[in-house]
DNA sequence: CGAGAAGATGACCGGGGGGTCATGTTGTGC
DNA sequence: GCACAACATGACCCCCCGGTCATCTTCTCG
């Protein structure tokens, strides 16, 4: 380790082709969604098929670098609200910010969606966000910001829900996810109603128990 | 036209195959969503890939057929509770029937979700339904069961949002989405709230304005 | 500047999609 | 029962996908 540059110094155009490669793949997959081909992403990039294959061994590992960064900004989102003086707000605003997110970005509706075939880090990190939305959503539940009824898994839920409702409208439209969180924020109030038809879901667990992450030890 | 039997008369085996055809891509649409493949279809009925393209001479004709019934079906759901003496039943009633149909139908969803690439007859069914929901949501609304600034296009916006919220738990918890409609309505309800921070959306129209279904006579 | 290694390239592969058509098969009217 | 039209079949076409690799280019270090 010499210092500042590691021991196998990369080249300098590898690291300008991996920028430009990183750009251009976050540009699509939020325009196209996940099934953006990979040629796509290399002709946007400016370079050739074998070299995007070249940084990223498959489409997959390629869609996981540009997803953790997204779900690492909602989390420090998340982990900010966290220490907000209204909870209810603050669970607001998180919905808000994350509805956000998913209305700029298909690929990230795609990998929110359905739950197969991903990274671990990716599963990890959707897993680490829901434990802090869970968090948000007990605070919310203990100022009386939401009814008592009301988990955290119900709020994930709700981000692609409400991000779905509003979805046919987003090009003519931006914003209208804004009056579907109000109805739906509405609802999670709803004082004095009677209970739930249906019981809280379980908690939503992306790392598979198998134990790839936490090493139980058994 | 001989009375009953038309003037051509159809081969037995071949309606056997239509039928057959018919059925199976039913279930399969409704397993896999518009992406199964024909193969698989024709496979599911026990006829090769050619039989299915003479009976239907694109994928896109056999999705329309099978979405038709299941639109026609809802259609006239929507249509029997118009006459319902408490709309705001009514309308739950409604939302209950489309949001089951949708989880019950993966092809139905997708049909939904983008507007584009679909038969005329099925974005004319799309927007007959919508007509019809306006009228349901009205009632409602007169009635006082919903704040007097929800309109019809909400209503079916909320369909696909509120099944798309249960959607991860459809597998575990095939009945989740009565938890989440049970949420919305409450929204929906919200007596003495301020008003929505979004106007209400404009009418969804699939059939496009060139007067394809509707000679306006310019 | 020269040598060598790291990187970039695009033709190529196997798989799977929707759709076609010459050929073989079968139901039907006379 | 015969002849013919309607029908069924599956090999085939072209396209696009993710991924590979022999070949060529270019950066870097001495």
């Amino acid at each position: 380790m010499s210092g500042r540059t590691a021991a196998v110094q990369a080249r300098a155009d590898s690291v300008r082709n991996r920028r430009l490669l990183l750009r251009a793949a976050t540009e699509a997959f939020a325009e196209c969604g996940v099934d953006v081909s990979m040629h796509t992403i290399a002709q946007r990039a400016g370079v050739a098929k074998g070299t995007v294959f070249r940084h990223f061994p498959t489409k997959d590992d390629l869609l996981a670098a540009i997803m953790m960064q997204l779900l690492d900004r909602l989390f420090e989102t998340a982990d900010r609200l966290l220490r907000a003086d209204d909870a209810g707000r603050a669970l607001k605003d998180f919905m808000g910010h994350g509805i956000g997110l998913l209305a700029a970005d298909r690929a990230f509706c795609d990998v929110i969606g359905k739950p197969s075939l991903q990274h671990a880090d990716v599963r990890e990190a959707i897993d680490r966000l829901c434990d802090t939305v869970e968090d948000l959503t007990a605070r919310a539940r203990e100022q009386g910001a939401v009814r008592g009824d009301i988990t955290g898994t119900d709020i994930v839920l709700l981000l692609g829900g409400i991000h779905q409702t509003a979805r046919p409208l987003l090009d003519r439209e931006p914003q209208a996810w804004e009056r579907f969180l109000e109805i739906a924020f509405d609802g999670l109030r709803a004082r004095g109603r009677p209970a739930l038809p249906h019981p809280p879901p379980a908690q939503l667990r992306m790392a598979d128990p198998s134990g790839v992450s936490a090493p139980t030890k058994t």
